[in-house]
DNA sequence: GCCGTTTTCGGCCCGACTGTTTTCAGTCG
């Protein structure tokens, strides 16, 4: 049975091929769009084959929805392998150069029998490629550099690396005299997983001097591209940033336009044209006019668009327009909810803080709990604690607590239990017992079967003395994809047995993905954001667990993190008993 | 390829920048 990354790796291989083959745009961009569409986890596709209900999904018609059935039933399509035998697997990679489209890798294939990217940059390097009709010496230099780039950072960077990155540069442009506004834009602000590149928007009067302030920043390595509006440079560290200046009174118009995404920017402006309006970056404007409609934020915006202020995490057009125009937006978790974090590490497994330390972080921070959730004995690589050490931290966070009960800070007992091979954790039922919570980790063993690794999962998650589900699948943003497993079947396991399900909030992993945390919330999921913290830093990825969150449609209510310390105790200690 | 209370054909979001041209194609977001 084909998996659905088989499938979209597939669907995204023939949307190049298409555009290389030189089909109808709008051809090639449903397969990208498919992509996408599909890329929902709570779209069982197995299910809707069987039924032969695919076309009922908005956006995928009879076309695809054949394309979907042949790879389901035959493993492969046979209009994917024409394409294939037309032009070689090189020039479906090349087109992930920056700067470097179908377009261009479809004319040195042609005219140059270029079918790699080393073969590229070899055309690149010795002229070939500057004599070709329109190309140049500059883009081949661009392409060398592209090909540079595309080899260091395939292209995207994890979140954490990318907010790193921009935050002194957004602290530059804010300090500079001649910027009114500035703000993060594009799938940062956005809160995604990961970015292919940093957007910065600026309000100012005096573009000119903007730019080249941005241009000769401290970290600006290169100067990609300047105009009179936009520049675009590399960073030291690799990363791309690009920064648009408007006028203030533009400012809310291009925030949301560099926001994005950009699908949510279709639905938009749709919803504008339907309206007798016309939507860009600088104004939403009457038909025939050319003076746009005031927009002091971007509230004001969807206001003018008849919709409720859309938060950036939501705008992915995954239902948030829908749900805007039906006045449904859930009321989103912020910051302030949480009052409680568990799943942090301390030096009794693989930690660097002490248990004191988180409980003086906590009272600095305005945090009433914090729930130490070391390594249980299996992990052994990690420090995992024998029975022993786990009495005797008990012992020591009974003291610390005596400490600061009064300063309004407590800590729990926790632990991160191995989930071992057959499902089981990792102490007996008595010692887990004496936990006021335990998180369930898979830390081993990722190779089983798909049909193994969930028994195993779902096994851990019906135990009764598991509270906490922890970092789902095992993956590590652009570096390792989650084992093989059913999550949609976990998840309903979780809601059965009223496992909470972590958000691991590590900008490493990340897991549960964002978009199975709505999916979860429908199946009546509790959720925990977990900071998994080996050092007091780590706690400040909780940012990046509830950005998740909040991408997930998530709530304050269905955030456990949001209880006091006893409903959360009790909630865990009711579920052993059940 | 998708879609449809004006439509089963003919649209499909819109603009900036670059490099190559001398009016535009390609790429990107």
């Amino acid at each position: 049975m084909p998996t659905r990354n088989q499938l979209l790796d597939a669907f995204r291989e023939m949307g190049v091929l298409l555009e290389l083959d030189g089909a109808n745009t709008f051809k090639s961009g449903a397969y990208s769009k498919a992509v996408r569409i599909l890329g929902d986890e709570s779209i069982d596709i197995g299910e809707h084959v069987q039924k032969h209900s695919l076309t009922s999904i908005n956006g995928i018609g009879k076309g695809i929805a054949e394309k979907i059935e042949e790879f389901w039933s035959k493993g492969s399509i046979g209009e994917l392998e024409e394409l294939r035998a037309k032009f070689p697997a090189g020039l479906v990679e090349m087109t992930a150069i920056p700067g470097f489209g179908a377009k261009k890798a479809r004319a040195v294939f042609q005219e140059l029998g270029v079918t790699n990217i080393e073969e590229l940059q070899r055309a690149a390097e010795d002229g070939r490629l500057a004599d070709l009709k329109g190309f140049g010496k500059k883009t081949a230099e661009k392409i060398l550099d592209g090909i540079a780039q595309h080899r260091r950072h395939q292209g995207r960077h994890r979140i954490d690396t990318a907010w790193q990155a921009a935050r002194p540069i957004l602290e530059a442009l804010r300090g500079h005299k001649a910027v009114q506004r500035a703000e993060t834009a594009g799938s940062l602000r956005r809160w995604r997983e990961s970015a292919k590149d940093i957007d910065f928007v600026c309000a100012t009067e005096n573009p000119k001097d903007v730019m080249e302030f941005f241009a000769a920043l401290e970290g600006v390595e290169a100067v990609i591209g300047r105009g009179d509006t936009k520049a675009s440079v590399r960073l030291a560290n690799g990363i791309n940033a690009d920064l648009r200046c408007v006028a203030p009174a533009q400012f809310a118009y291009a925030l949301a336009h560099f926001t994005g995404s950009k699908e949510h920017n279709v639905r938009l402006r749709q919803r504008a044209i339907e309206r007798g309006l016309k939507l860009n970056e600088y104004g939403l404007f009457p038909e025939g006019k050319d003076v746009p409609l005031e927009a002091k934020d971007e509230a004001a915006i969807h206001d003018h668009l008849g919709l409720p202020f859309i938060a950036p995490e939501l705008r992915e057009d995954m239902g948030e327009i829908e749900a805007a125009a039906d006045n449904a937006l859930p009321n989103l978790i912020v910051r302030e909810d949480i009052v409680g974090l568990m799943h942090m590490h301390t030096t009794y497994s693989d930690g660097q803080p002490a248990v004191e330390d988180y409980a003086a972080w906590a009272h600095r921070n305005g945090i009433a709990w914090m729930g130490i959730a070391d390594h249980s004995q299996s992990a052994v690589y990690a420090g995992g604690l024998k029975p022993e050490a786990v009495r005797a931290q008990w012992r020591e966070i009974d003291e610390v607590n005596k400490r600061w009960e009064k300063k309004g800070v407590r800590l729990l007992k926790g632990i991160e239990s191995d989930i071992l091979v057959d499902g089981s954790l990792d102490y007996d039922d008595e010692l887990l017992g004496g936990f006021e919570f335990v998180v369930a980790s898979v830390h081993s063993r990722f190779n089983l079967s798909e049909d193994e690794q969930t028994r195993r999962v779902i096994a851990a998650v019906e135990h009764p003395r598991t509270t906490i589900l922890g970092h789902m699948t095992g993956r590590l943003i652009l570096r390792r994809d989650g084992f093989a497993l059913r999550q949609k079947d976990v998840i309903k396991a979780c809601a059965a047995a009223g496992t909470v399900i972590e958000i691991n909030a590590n900008p490493h992993r990340l897991d549960l993905d964002w978009r199975l945390v709505h999916y979860a919330i429908d199946q009546g999921c509790l959720l925990s954001i977990g900071p998994d913290a080996h050092a007091i830093a780590g706690l400040d990825d909780v940012r990046y667990g509830l950005g998740a969150a909040r991408k997930g449609w998530a709530t304050k209510d269905d955030i456990v993190n949001c209880w006091s310390a006893d409903k959360f105790i009790a909630y865990a200690r009711d579920k052993k008993k059940r």
